[in-house]
Formats: C-alpha cells, structure tokens, sequence
DNA sequence: ATGCCAACCTTTGTCGGACAAAGGGACGAA
DNA sequence: TTCGTCCCTTTGTCCGACAAAGGTTGGCAT
C-alpha cells in the first residue's frame, strides 16, 4: 500500500459518526451559536438531536473534551469552555519531547521568544504586572538554597513576563517551550554554585528594566539571562545537543500537581 | 458552592476509568516503552488488560486520538503515532480565535518569530530547502492573479523557510500564529492592487538574501515583508485591532482540504 | 411560615451483549 | 502463479441495564 502515493485524487475518508457528532459540536462552538459558559444538552438530548446512540454520543463528547472545547462540572452538567493556554501547551511540550527536539533547539527559540517577550513587556506592563514580578523575585530571593522551588520560580517569572507583554499570541507560542526550557534551571541551581544568584540579579535587572521602560537595558539583560543558562547548562555537564527527553520524566510529576 | 476557595487543600478530583486508560497508554508512550509506530493491541486486547469494558475502552482511545497520540490505519489497526506539528497548530489556532486575539497581537508575534526564523533559516539552509523556496515561488510567480492560491503560496513559503531553520520549537512556535496570518494575504491581494507584487518580490529577495547567507538582508526584507503585510491589511480597509473571528470561516474551509 | 430531612428523579459512568461492515488471511480453482 | 471466494477478526454502532452521585420535591418538626 502507498503510504502517500502522489496521485490525481486525496484520499478519501469516510468520517465516523462519533466524529460527525464532536464537528458538529465544535463548528457550533467555533462559529459563536454556543459560547463559553453555555451548556450542552445532557447525553439523553444528544441522542435525541443527532439520532445515534448513548455510546456515540459520548465518544464525540470525549473528543471536544480532550480537545478542552467542553468541560465537566465535577462529573455533572457538560458545559462550553475556552481551552486554556495551559492544557495546550502541556500537549505541545509533550509533542516537542516525542519529536526528540534538542536542548539547542529550546535554547535558540528561547532567546528569540524571550526576546520578543521582554521587549513588548518594556512597553506595555502595567503596575499590577510589576507588582506580580516583584512578589516572585521576593519569593526567589528567599528561596536561594531550594533549587526545585526556585526552578518553579524562574519559570513563573518568565510566564509572568510574558502576560505582562498583552500578546497572548506571544504568550502561547513561548509557553511550551518555556515548560521545558526553565525548569531545567533546577539542574544548574544544583550543579553550578553562583547559578542561583546570577539567576536572581538577573531578574532584578529585567523588573528594574521594565519598570524604567528601557527596552535596551531590558534586551541586553534578557540576552545575558538566557546566555547564562546555556553557560549552567554546559558546567552542569550536560551536552546542548541531548534530547530533552531525559528531562521529561520530572516533569510529568511536577505536571501532575499543576492538573 | 466556592468556585475557587483558596484553602488548605486542593480539590479532590477522582479520575474515571476510561481517563485512567488513556493516562496508563499515554504513560507508555511518553515513557518510550511504546515507541511511535508500534501497534497498540486490539481493543478486547486492552479490555483484557485493563479489566475493564470495551466501552470504556473506546473513550479512554478518543481521548488518545484526539491528542493526536495514536492513529487508526484506515479503521484498522491501532497504533502510536507522533503527533503532528499541523494537527497540534490547528488546535491552538482555535483557541486564539476562542480567546478573540487581535490582529494586532498576531501582527506583533509574527514580527518577532519570522525574524526569528529567517535568521536561523540562513545559517541552516539546505540546497533541498532552498529548492523547495524556488518552487514555491516560480508557482507564486505563475499565479498573481490567483488571490486564494497565492494566499496559500504564501503560508506555504513562510512553513518552509520555518522548515529551513531546522529549529523544530521555534518551527512548532509560529505555526499557530502563521495559520491565522499568512491566509489574510488573500484579502489584501483582492483588494491592493500592488498586493500580489510586493509580496512576490519580497518573497524574491528573501530566497536570495537565504542563499547568499546574508542575514542584514535576510532581516531587511522580511521585516519589510511583514510591515507591508500590516499596510496591506489597513489599505484594504480593515482594523488591525479586530479580533480575528472574522478570518476563521473561512479557515475552517481551507482546514478541510489539508486535514 | 420556615428550616430540615428523607424519599424520589435525573444524569453520568460503567457494564454486558449484539450485529453489520470492512480488512485480512487461507484456501481452492483457473 | 494469479485470482476470487469464504471465513475470521476487528471496528463502529446499537440496545438495554444498573450503581453512584447530584439535584429536586414533598413532608415533617419547630
């Protein structure tokens, strides 16, 4: 059998009934008609409206739900939601690892991202955001001697960073690299005696940067920030090269709280 | 009922059989003792293994499926499969729209990570990929009259010069973006006069600034290339600060062919 | 009348079984 | 050898059933 034969015509495929009634549901939902909050019928209106049974009805719904389109109130009434960055991105990580994406790739996008991040941060931070990065780098600072609370820290910060750049797009494209870029900050707080603290005055220096709306300052601390990791990361011992599969198995356990 | 009471405990959450499926199969997969490729075995199989009901079985796979973890041959075999970049960019698309993101927002972030790319696309290129830059275009080139498939042309060139940069995140960052930003050319092309020329043309010197390993040039241009994007979109009467609902129906119509 | 409790009803999660359709393999015929 | 046919397996769908848990309602005590 050709696998993909280039031919005159696409495949063909015969959607199942199941996934008629997930398209359904979601074309709906995408088209505004049901909006977040709203509820679904129950499984017995389901059946009803689309004429098949219990059974089907409830693997389309598994579908929507894995897709985080719909949600269930602790076992109880079906409802529409807006998927959460946080799911997404989950699955995206997981997908980077799967792919066996290296360090070096995560070390690239993460200087781009961060980048951008901090830069539109300098212009568009609001003192609410300011004050959530000062309460993280107060809890960083006294936390110097927990690699494991500060790793947790330092991508906090970053994901704090990168709400306060008002991009959501922004946000979400940085978010699943960034859930396996930092915690990786946990290995060079452990391995590399001074990483701590230069992760720690690094932070001062962007909130300070921000806060002074210098986007060079910012730029240039950023840029030293994310260096400095890859410098932790290589006297830690580790080869920029690796996959980032060995680092996976944490973090599906710190994921497991998080969920 | 406290929504979100902030107490001593988190909520209790007990996991249904058919999720506790999905999670036991996902384990092993992201564990790599089910390698991608590998037959999952027959759904009795599981049902044997699992002590449980095929119908409980069969939700815990939709979920599964949906995370884009395993695949059907054809309604036939089951097996693990790694899930797709475009797949997982869909989905994420969707959830941009979801949360009403403005064009402004997708404006910004394609700013940032096609710069991102073109600077690694010109370290990395290879002869394959500039190859399929220049097949790209002569086919651009051959149908500036043809606002649709030039619009698709151009999401097409931008995926390849992401493909050229052989950074897989950052490759996997932008696409949620690009499958909402590089369609609208159409609009523009439609009704810019000049709209399909400049992009071509840019697209022109892009390729060449990639082949000569120019990286000032290579930034010039696509930043140009963008820019022109957004004069573009307001030359043809449109607010940059719209969400991007409008745009997604007839996404979903384009998805349906490359799905 | 008001507040509380117990008996209902509804809905989900799970189970067991059933059957048509389609893929795949074995087997025999040309 | 090649081809078609029959049979077995597997999936997709259907039907019916039941326990558990949430919600509702009506009655009872105050």
């Amino acid at each position: 059998m050709s696998v993909a034969e280039p031919g005159r015509f696409e495949k063909i495929k015969v959607p199942s009934a199941y996934q008629m009634v997930a398209e359904a549901i979601e074309r709906e939902i995408m088209a505004g008609r049901l909006r977040p909050g709203d509820e679904i019928g129950t499984e017995a209106e389901l059946v009803r409206q689309f004429g098949v049974n219990r059974s089907t009805v409830r693997e389309g719904i598994r579908l929507l739900e894995q897709a985080g389109l719909v949600q269930r109130e602790a076992g109880r009434k079906l409802y529409v939601c807006l998927p959460h960055y946080r799911k997404l991105s989950d699955r995206m990580s997981r997908a980077l690892v799967l792919h066996q994406v290296t360090f070096r790739e995560l070390f690239e996008a993460a200087v781009i991202l961060e980048l951008g991040v901090i830069e539109s941060a300098v212009d568009e931070a609001t003192e609410e955001d300011l004050a959530a990065l000062e309460a993280n780098q107060a809890m960083a600072e006294a936390a110097l001697d927990d690699p494991v609370r500060l790793a947790g820290l330092d991508t906090e910060f970053h994901a704090l960073l990168a709400k306060a750049s008002r991009n959501r797009v922004l946000e979400l494209a940085r978010e699943p690299a960034a859930l396996l870029f930092f915690p990786t900050s946990e290995l060079i707080c452990r391995r590399v005696p001074q990483g701590a603290g230069r992760m720690v005055a690094a932070h001062r220096r962007l909130i300070d940067a921000v806060a002074a709306r210098d986007k060079e300052e910012a730029r240039l601390w950023m840029r030293r920030h994310v260096v400095d990791w890859k410098r932790g990361f290589e006297r830690a011992g580790r080869d920029i090269d690796e996959p980032v599969e060995s680092i996976f198995e944490r973090l599906s356990g710190v994921r497991q709280y998080a969920s």
